[in-house]
DNA sequence: TGCGTTTTATGACGCCTGTAGTATTATGAT
DNA sequence: ATCATAATACTACAGGCGTCATAAAACGCA
């Protein structure tokens, strides 16, 4: 498996990535407006550029060129996540599951969503139990 | 409710933190040996300095100063683990959840100890829609 | 073809952070 | 009191990022 472990990206940086996945694929000045504040044309097109330096967004070649997401959110999201893990409960996932849940309104929906997701991961765990014995 | 919203911290800073956390309260010397890898001893006193000056770290006053961490773990981690929450799901705990319980190998304990979790957000559901209706 | 508009390319600047060298000051042992 | 050592202060510098201005090039329409 490889670990492509991609660049270091900034908050900054994650904003534009963001807007990038909600809108596809846009133009500079798609990007501009795209974002929710205003800054510089020229800013982001400074910042889309070295975004493309760097291999997280791809430019089309076409005229006004198009600007598109290289990496994809899971990709991204789930090593930032990891790595949060890490920092904060030395990878035990309980401590950070519970502050989710706790302090926060969930809906019934969610709730049992939450409760499949549980039963899932159970049955693996004694899957794999019983291979093991 | 004050929302402090420290400063932003940076991957190197939180390292900082970290071993703080760990240590305690550390001298300069124990600060650079606490560290897993090997910085300059002035490096590690002026990224000292700078978390102090930022209101994250204290520096006592006796002789070999003592630096300690004026911020919480969870206060820290619950920052960024919002921040990250908004920003790969927005705001929704399922799909963030998911890629926690997914492709990791829980023990039992410890789907237990998640199942509790659940279940108390259940109870706390339930009891918040009775009030309503 | 000429000209205003849009797109792109470059160059600049300041702040933050990691890195560390050098200078100064306090301590402690003799 | 003196001198080596340890601790602290001060200074410097480079790379990353956000910000943009200005210059150049390409388009499109009259």
């Amino acid at each position: 498996m490889k670990k492509p472990k991609g660049p270091r990206l900034s908050a900054g940086e994650m904003e534009i990535l963001q807007m990038l996945w909600r809108q596809g694929s846009v133009a500079l000045s798609e990007a501009q407006a795209g974002l929710g504040r205003t800054i510089g044309y020229t800013t982001m097109q400074t910042r889309l550029n070295r975004l493309v330096e760097k291999g997280v967004v791809t430019r089309s070649a076409d005229r006004p060129a198009r600007y598109t997401a290289a990496v994809a959110p899971e990709e991204v999201s789930a090593r930032h996540l990891d790595l949060l893990l890490e920092r904060v409960s030395g990878g035990n996932i309980v401590p950070l599951v519970a502050h989710l849940v706790r302090d926060r309104a969930l809906s019934s929906g969610e709730i049992a969503e939450l409760k499949q997701l549980i039963q899932e991961a159970d049955r693996q765990t004694r899957k794999a139990k019983d291979v093991k014995k």
